[in-house]
RNA sequence: CGGGCUGUAGCGCAGUUUGGCAGCGCACCUGCUUUGGGAGCAGGGGGUCGCCGGUUCAAAUCCGGCCAGCCCGACCA
């Protein structure tokens, strides 16, 4: 490609509204354009980009028997209404109406639909499959942010396993884990793999690759001495023992007038510090009030909550729902002697005695509170948010949290969908047996952000060889001069020649704007021309990672480059 | 969904308080000079000031409504 007849539009100042560095770069650098919240163009730099993360994405599902599809993007909405996800994931999904008053949905994810082609399968002996596509998903975010990192149209590599029976999945699992290892490895995307919530998606287990960076969603907890690593939507600890002291005979009510919080509470004369309080949320699980209890200093992790319950709809009770169920206001709140209510405890309260809590009468509080003796608790449940510093559940160790990007993530489903949509086999007995199905989903333009945050400095992107929009640029540092621009064209001609992907920079523009823009973008090598190093017969070939350069000969520059590439992509 | 902020040329911004010719830098076009780290001089083009309505002799500016974008939060009873 050359330059000067390229659409390259880098800018000079960083975009005002962009936080992210990834999104200020590809911005700035001419990758992507914002259309509006959370949609983008890929301009010709990002779909390069993005053709080769999708091409290194293929390779590797492909390996280990991948067959790709494509599907639509347009689904019934029945068949969404079939496995209950309208309602799960009514909130983001992105629902038309044809012109025949027909109700549509814009795919999120293709469980539903790729379930359905799998009704055909009929015998075990055609067990296993694995079937995948890169396609374009619509999820209506409520709030995207940082350029691609959190879009509502984006491109997935979504691929889905068969099986006869969990054995089966579990091969398959496995097989995508270690896909996933050297799809990262070969971005340059130093990703973990974690113990995760599945979420919407369900099924029996599930791992997220994470990477770590500012620009994430995700907070991480991980152990840096025995390398437990958790999701903190599913992360645990060993909580930090509480003395409770002597046990009361009985719990004993004392006014607290103006005490709000917990925090309130700690400084009251008579009250108690926050590891010895018991906060008391109300939540309603689709529909239904449900009291539950943490430890004052613990915060709730929602989803724990809604995993631990299976619930649907999880949101906090308004202030009147909460007057209405317990005859008392936010503050006041407290669980003993509550009947007919069902009362969800965290672990950590569990043989916790001389507690203090809310008396469900405004303005007054118990002391004395013995959990176990005096509150009538449904379930003993883990609910708690873990915090960096606590002791790790495996080894004892204190746990670090940290920011991640979700880079990719690996369910197991079991027959979740399998069995609402009616996709069954016969096995060898001759009985019909639902598919035991996995699904396994990498985003594309989520991992093109995440190499960029990973891999940039003060100039601009620093792209992995395997990655980049172009793996080197011959900059002809002074077009007017006829021995640089045939020397210029020569040794673009002869990279190409030797499979180097290239671009010559042949613009009329001064030798900074060149350079600028050519560390701005990213390519991981340049050869520049000029008349200063042709006097001597040699031109300048540069890494853009560690900034060094080296003279070579003219004759030699094309194949020192094509030998540095290669060596780059051997260490892939 | 709640809170905060912002919409003025392709990009970055000033002007809005106190209504009175729509500006600056970069980018762009023409010419000349310049050419190894975002050039200089001269000339030039480009605007429904987010949209709709209102007040006024007069609105980018004041008032009302709407739309869009960014950031924080959406658990702390």
């Amino acid at each position: 490609m050359r330059w000067s007849k390229a659409f390259i539009p880098t800018l000079r100042d960083d975009p005002a509204d962009a936080e992210a560095a990834s999104h200020r770069l590809l911005v700035r650098a001419g990758f992507i354009r914002q259309l509006m919240a959370g949609v983008y163009s890929m301009l010709p730099l990002g779909f390069r980009v993005r053709a080769k993360v999708m091409g290194i994405i293929r390779e590797e599902i492909e390996a280990i028997g991948g067959q790709e599809f494509l599907l639509p993007e347009l689904h019934p909405r029945e068949i969404w209404e079939r496995t209950g996800r309208l309602e799960a994931m009514r909130d983001i999904l992105f629902t038309l109406e044809d012109s025949r008053g027909g109700e549509l949905v814009l795919g999120p994810t293709h469980e539903e639909i790729f379930t359905t082609i799998a009704g055909e399968l009929t015998s075990y002996r055609q067990l296993p499959q694995l079937w995948y596509q890169i396609q374009t998903k619509f999820r209506d975010e409520p709030r995207p942010k940082a350029g691609l990192l959190r879009v509502r149209e984006f491109t997935m590599k979504d691929s889905y396993s068969f099986d006869i029976d969990a054995e089966g999945l579990d091969r398959q699992f496995d097989a995508h884990f270690d896909a996933y290892t050297r799809i990262f490895e070969r971005l340059g995307v130093p990703a973990i793999p974690v113990v995760a919530s599945s979420g919407a998606m369900g099924g029996s287990g599930s791992v997220e690759f994470m990477v770590a960076s500012e620009a994430g969603e995700d907070d991480v907890a991980h152990c840096p001495s025995c390398g437990y690593a958790a999701n903190v939507e599913r992360a645990t600890a060993r909580p930090f023992p509480v003395e409770d002291g002597e046990p009361a005979a009985a719990p004993e009510r004392f006014p607290t007038p103006g005490v709000r919080t917990i925090a309130d509470l700690e400084t009251f004369p008579g009250g108690a510090v926050a590891e010895r309080q018991i906060k008391t949320l109300v939540y309603m699980l689709d529909g239904e009030p449900t009291i539950v209890l943490l430890r004052g200093d613990d915060a709730l992790m929602e989803q724990k909550l809604q995993d631990v319950t299976g619930a649907v709809e999880v949101r906090p009770a308004t202030g009147s729902e909460i007057v209405e169920l317990l005859g008392a206001s936010p503050g006041s709140l407290g669980a003993v002697g509550l009947q007919d209510v069902r009362i969800l405890a965290d672990e950590a309260l569990r043989g916790r005695r001389n507690m203090t809590t809310g008396a469900n009468l405004d303005d007054h509080h118990l002391r004395g509170v013995d959990v176990e003796r005096d509150i009538a608790v449904s379930e003993w449940v883990d609910v708690r948010t873990v915090r960096a510093g606590e002791p790790c559940p495996s080894c004892g160790e204190p746990l670090e949290v940290f920011r991640a990007i979700e880079a990719g993530h690996i369910f197991k489903l079991g027959t979740k969908y399998s069995e609402p949509l009616g996709a069954t086999v016969l096995d060898a007995e001759g009985k019909a047996v639902p598919i035991v199905m996995g699904s396994y989903g990498i985003g594309v333009e989520r991992n093109m952000a995440a190499v960029v945050e990973v891999h940039h400095d003060d100039k601009g992107i620093v792209w992995p060889v395997s990655v980049a929009p172009y793996e080197a640029v011959v900059t002809i540092v002074k077009v007017s001069d006829t021995d640089s621009w045939e020397t210029g064209k020569r040794i673009y001609e002869e990279l190409l020649a030797l499979g180097v992907d290239a671009i010559v920079d042949d613009r009329e523009e001064r030798p900074g704007v060149k350079f600028n823009d050519a560390e701005l973008i990213g390519f991981p090598y340049r050869v520049t021309v000029g008349p200063r190093g042709l006097a001597d017969g040699v031109v300048e070939v540069t890494e853009r990672r560690s900034g060094t350069s080296e003279e070579v000969v003219v004759a030699a520059a094309a194949a020192r480059v094509a030998d540095q590439i290669a060596a780059a992509k051997a260490l892939l």
